[in-house]
DNA sequence: TAAATTGCCTAAAAGGCTTAGGTAATTTCT
DNA sequence: AGAAATTACCTAAGCCTTTTAGGCAATTTA
């Protein structure tokens, strides 16, 4: 009998695929076993379990979200790397938003210090030292930025934005363009 | 045999309760059969399915949430408003973290036209009110204040602000305080 | 080419969702 | 109050997903 191929690998890529098709909380063991046109059992030789899988699709997403964030941050500063970097991560829940979903699965503590996730916050930094902010409010500034893009994209995928005008990309650049205004104004004094 | 006085308000009500206790994700026909120590298929007398238990937890939820920010926000305007409002907010998924959850559940048209959601978008723009905004940069600002509070209480509640100082709540006032700047600095030239 | 490993299989248990059809408790009507 | 109608909960059964145990065949290694 011919074999599939599989490997841990290859079934979180697909997972991910699967997530963005049909939606992250229905990827599912099951549905992963018939895309691969394998018996279901087959698949634990390579997943502890269906949240081993979750957590790889997980961190794929991550991964994938934190790259494409850095390449948009490449070269650029100030507004320009703000807009840049919220329009990566935008683009890539509008694209992926299965994987995009993934990226909220909770990850137990080791897992998550060895994810991605970490960088994401780097990144968030590196903007914020184009505006210079004094402690503690970089801090508070990586937490609103964290919550304004997480917060838009989140309604946004749920359809909160969808029947009024203006339409949301408006509303998006408007975001953006505030919250340069907002990090301007709370540059630290020269000394 | 006695009868255990079922009915779709009492086991919505009890389904509340055990999304806040074990996550709404988490929230079961079965788990909540065993809650009233009754046979699975007696609950589908007072619900046609899991889907519409959901629905009706989410839909109890938004009323819940709407009800905390009408009360917070009466008598109140301007800067005191809008921390009140999000201070409602915050509060309510804190002490309710699976309702909050399930104010998320995807709604179908037509159930969330009928459902409290409309009171929340008028009560952001009853703050905003007090701001006199100009068009469209009211539209705008409704949607990014949904957005931050949003954001913000559900990267908080996947425990994102957990590990580092300073401890969120200080952030949620630097938050509260700067999107009122932010307001302020909107407001409509006088003609 | 023989031995060791790996990849996928069958089988089965446990738990969740849902429907169909039945019996006992309650309410309504006379 | 007693009979009739309704309601509340039950048993039974089918289907789906997860997970474990143990087996044989394909591949890799020696």
């Amino acid at each position: 009998m011919a074999r599939a191929g599989l490997s841990k690998q290859r079934l979180i890529r697909a997972g991910a695929e699967l997530a963005d098709e049909v939606g992250f909380d229905r990827v599912t063991v099951s549905a992963l076993a018939r895309r691969f046109d394998v018996k279901v059992a087959s698949l634990y030789s390579h997943l502890r379990n269906s949240h081993d899988l979750k957590t790889g699709i997980a961190l794929l997403a991550l991964e994938e979200l934190a790259e494409r964030a850095a390449d948009a941050l490449a070269g650029r500063a100030g507004k320009d790397a703000l807009a840049a970097f919220a329009n990566a991560y935008r683009d890539y829940a509008g694209e992926h938003p299965g994987r995009y979903a993934a990226t909220r699965f909770p990850l137990d503590p080791r897992t998550a210090a060895a994810s991605a996730g970490g960088r994401h916050a780097q990144m968030t930094r590196a903007i914020l030292r184009g505006y210079d902010l004094p402690e503690p409010d970089q801090t508070h500034a990586v937490r609103l930025l964290g919550s304004v893009f997480h917060g838009f994209v989140s309604l946004e995928a749920s359809g909160g934005f969808s029947h009024s005008a203006p339409d949301s990309p408006e509303t998006w650049a408007w975001v953006v363009d505030h919250l340069d205004a907002l990090l301007r104004s709370l540059r630290a004094p020269e000394p």
